[in-house]
DNA sequence: AGTGTAAATGAGGACGGTTTTCATTTATAT
DNA sequence: ATATAAATGAAAACCGTCCTCATTTACACT
């Protein structure tokens, strides 16, 4: 039994061939974050007749399963990632899209003070950091 | 001339009756933080007959001339503010929606050195804190 | 292996927030 | 006053996402 099967088992859900493609696709993809459209379009090319509203649904099963979270980007789509266990943050480019991850203990220990301060019992946060990349700043287009 | 009409002028926005309600809206609302459809019902109970779509042009023409600024709740739609000049993060509330601010300059200055870091120039950010208020915390509904 | 049953899928339509279109009205410069 | 560009209202278009419902599929149990 293939490593996506026993993860989709581990997680309770059924092994279906949607599923274990849509895994497929995230396990092997170059970007490490795919909208639902980016993953309907990477099936498309490997031949999969996958619907674009299961690919909604199974993302939506993976992400409360805990396989995968998503995240809500400024003002548009939701993109997706696989779950590795350790939390982080986004540093977005707004020219290349590209999207890279951080962690930083100070800011996650002062988010906890401020909630704590403000009374709040803090369920989550979301932090984007928007900028331009690298390599777009050498390209300065 | 009101202080509104200056407001506008000096924004380069033409005086008009929708643009000068909207304003008021704004200013004299209990709540600082209003969707566009907050706005538009506030200003049917003031009998003002202005409609939604030019309540979400005049409220992005203001985004534009730096009167309010726009937030990105995750996954829903926006939220206005009136811009007063200093930047501050929010804290919102999932059971009651309220929404307070914040700012902590621990917080913006490791930002800031992470976008060093990965060589980003950095825009913008932002930082949302999702929690229970205290109020919603006693009445532990 | 065969089969019953609950769960998953596909296709297309619904949905909600937001934006556009286009004909009509309005503010401002002259 | 009047010309003209800009703003408005109403309705339709849009876009990402979710739902409906008929059909198919995976899995549990013979």
């Amino acid at each position: 039994m293939s490593a996506e099967r026993q993860d989709l088992r581990k997680a309770g859900l059924k092994v279906t061939l949607p599923r274990l493609k849509v895994l497929e696709i995230l396990e092997d993809a170059e970007l490490r974050h795919m909208s639902a459209e980016d993953v309907y379009k990477a099936l498309l090319e490997t031949g999969e007749e996958i619907g674009l509203a299961t690919v909604y649904r199974v993302l939506t099963q993976f992400e409360g399963a805990g396989l995968v979270s998503r995240l809500s980007i400024d003002g548009g789509h939701a993109v997706f990632e696989l779950e590795d266990g350790a939390h982080h943050d986004h540093l977005l480019c707004v020219k290349c899209n590209q999207i890279e991850e951080f962690v930083d203990e100070v800011i996650e220990q002062r988010q906890r003070a401020i909630a704590a301060e403000k009374g709040f019992e803090m369920t989550e946060h979301s932090l984007y950091i928007y900028g331009i990349c690298k390599r777009c700043q050498a390209e300065n287009n």
